[in-house]
DNA sequence: ATCGATTGGTAAACTGTTTTAACAAGCTGG
DNA sequence: CCAGCTTGTTAAAACAGTTTACCAATCGAT
């Protein structure tokens, strides 16, 4: 069936005796072609085995039918679950809707090269999705003109005017300090993330307010940063404790460091939820599969990645409206918090 | 500096006053070119801030620049730290050489339709690098002729002549039974990973006649399958050790496998290593982050990736000899295993 | 002075599509 | 009976490069 020749357009149209131009309408359904012809070459396009040339389509048309996702320069990014999830959604999403995917990194020279300008103009890609920003990735800004389309990630910005699609972290850290404070938790430590992504701000924000409004004064030794590691969440978790032992449970800004803190907390024989509490955010895979199990707020990050390319793809095919998705998110209790030791026991 | 409008080749050489062959020759560094013409000509693409179009170039060039990267279609297949560092090493030696890196899931509906073959024809990429791949993927063999360049990442076959870059799992499988047998292991239990892998058969057999040698039968009790998961190794290290309590040592074909049998052997207070030993198979990065620290194989996957997409591009670019690389792997002693409890003790 | 080689450059063919304008044939209405 | 409208098809232009064959000018050697 398959010939040994690649076989073009020019090709079928010879042998079907009709001209090129009749071949594309055909391939495009084109309703200015009659059925008896449609069927005709329909057959031999399919008896000869013939695939369009796509560098030739995106060529003459207007669209590449090809993304990137763009990830932080941090090594080995792809190596966390995090982004996992957000690449699977995208991923699914964009074959279904007949494009293809491509990897990015945006490394310092990437930018300084100004890459992520020229995949657009020497036409790799039709848009761009973000992940892992923060503040200082000035590069955004080149988007904020709309001129090409991109949508940030799980992530937004106040400064640059960006499309995006985000979890809505404010609601999930108002129902972990809820239910902490609702467990009799006063002294609550806060195992920070990069200051410099807005959702991580807007939690920080949250447990502050929170504690305000139960009366509490939020203690300065209460935060200390975990770099979004295991490692870092350790070393914060000890740091939070050895300044003030007092501390009844552990705020975490993502579970990577949750589960440092966790393997700090076991290490130095620290019960937990005994006599400290942790809670981490993002509901990975294993947090399921440590001891004791993670309480964290689950982020529907597969939904988030495959809602960002489907928007995506309406900007690229002319879409005018602003993106600004926030989509919900909720607390899942599991065994690593419990009811604060009580005052002296 | 930049145009308004998009600059094409045409364009630069009507600004120079030369022919577009002779700007195509300075951008390709074609030696036919003077150094006065050259130097005109690259100073007024610069001014411009001409860019080729790559479309174009690779329609009528012979190489699109572009590798796929065939995932399996596990759902959240993104989302596993094991693809994660394969694809790292990839993506970061495929920028080096130029190349871009586009992501594939096979999927039954995609092998079906052929889209494996379809994307060499309709000149999406120039090669694929094919991960997670086991022996009940018979689109492999489509390419066992050499039509399509193709690599085989961290696995092997032996009824398909296929270019492959792999970790030495024999070598890996020994150190581990090398290692418990000395500690006094002998009722070594065994979370087995899918049969349809060549490499877990390869790690198997290993266990096996490593046992055997040490004159130890191998029960059939001891065996069971962990579906590469948490939730499977916790299952399978349930399952062999009530079959036969005496067990002292789990060895787990990966690590997800060996996490899951630590939590649960955590969750019914066996003591590890006092009373069971556990070792995994890939060193991912949280293995180090749980209570106790996990003993395993260091897989060198980032590097896997890397020297699987170098020799891709050689052989895209004309490669004659076939690619058959095994990469040496070593074990990281930490906590979860010691010596074997002394019989009744 | 003339032949042959070398150098630097160009016109034109080629890659494989989509799209537009034009056009022939058939049909309808006045 | 013919102007005007459909309907179906096509030639040709456009997309943006690479490559090949050829050509003019210069140079060295006889």
């Amino acid at each position: 069936m398959p010939e040994g020749k690649k076989v073009s357009m020019r090709e079928v149209a010879r042998l079907a005796k009709v001209s090129v131009a009749t071949v594309s309408m055909v391939l495009n359904d084109n309703p200015r072609i009659s059925r008896a012809t449609h069927m005709k070459v329909q057959r031999l396009i399919d008896r000869l085995g013939y695939r369009p040339n796509r560098l030739a389509q995106s060529l003459s048309g207007r669209y590449t039918q090809v993304l990137a996702v763009m990830l932080p320069a941090l090594r080995h990014a792809f190596a966390d679950a995090y982004f996992g999830e957000l690449i699977s959604g995208i991923c699914d999403r964009a074959g279904k809707m007949g494009y293809k995917v491509m990897l990015e990194q945006a490394k310092p020279e990437f930018v300084k090269e100004r890459q992520h300008i020229e995949i657009f103009e020497r036409r790799y890609v039709d848009g761009i999705l973000a992940l892992g920003c923060n503040d200082r990735h000035a590069w955004l800004k080149d988007f904020a003109e709309g001129k090409y389309p991109l949508i940030v990630v799980d992530n937004y910005f106040s400064q640059w005017n960006l499309d995006h699609v985000v979890c809505d972290y404010r609601s999930g850290a108002e129902q972990v300090m809820n239910y902490l404070l609702q467990l009799g938790h006063r002294r609550i430590g806060f195992v920070n993330a990069a200051q410099e992504i807005r959702t991580s701000r807007d939690v920080w924000d949250i447990y502050t307010s929170k504690l305000k409004s139960a009366g509490v004064d939020p203690q300065h030794g209460w935060v200390e940063d975990g770099q979004f590691t295991e490692e870092g969440g350790a070393r914060a978790a000890q740091a939070i404790l050895e300044r003030d032992p007092s501390v009844t449970a552990l705020f975490a800004g993502n579970d990577k460091m949750a589960l440092g803190a966790l393997h700090y907390l076991n290490v130095k024989n620290v019960n937990v939820p005994g006599q400290v509490s942790v809670v981490g955010f993002d509901d990975l895979r294993h947090a399921g599969f440590v001891t004791p199990t993670l309480t964290t707020v689950h982020l529907p990050l597969y939904e988030v990645g495959a809602m960002a390319c489907e928007r995506l793809i309406e900007r690229v095919h002319g879409r005018i409206e602003r993106v600004a998705e926030r989509l919900p998110v909720h607390l899942v209790m599991r065994e690593s918090t419990a009811m604060a030791p009580t005052v002296g026991a």
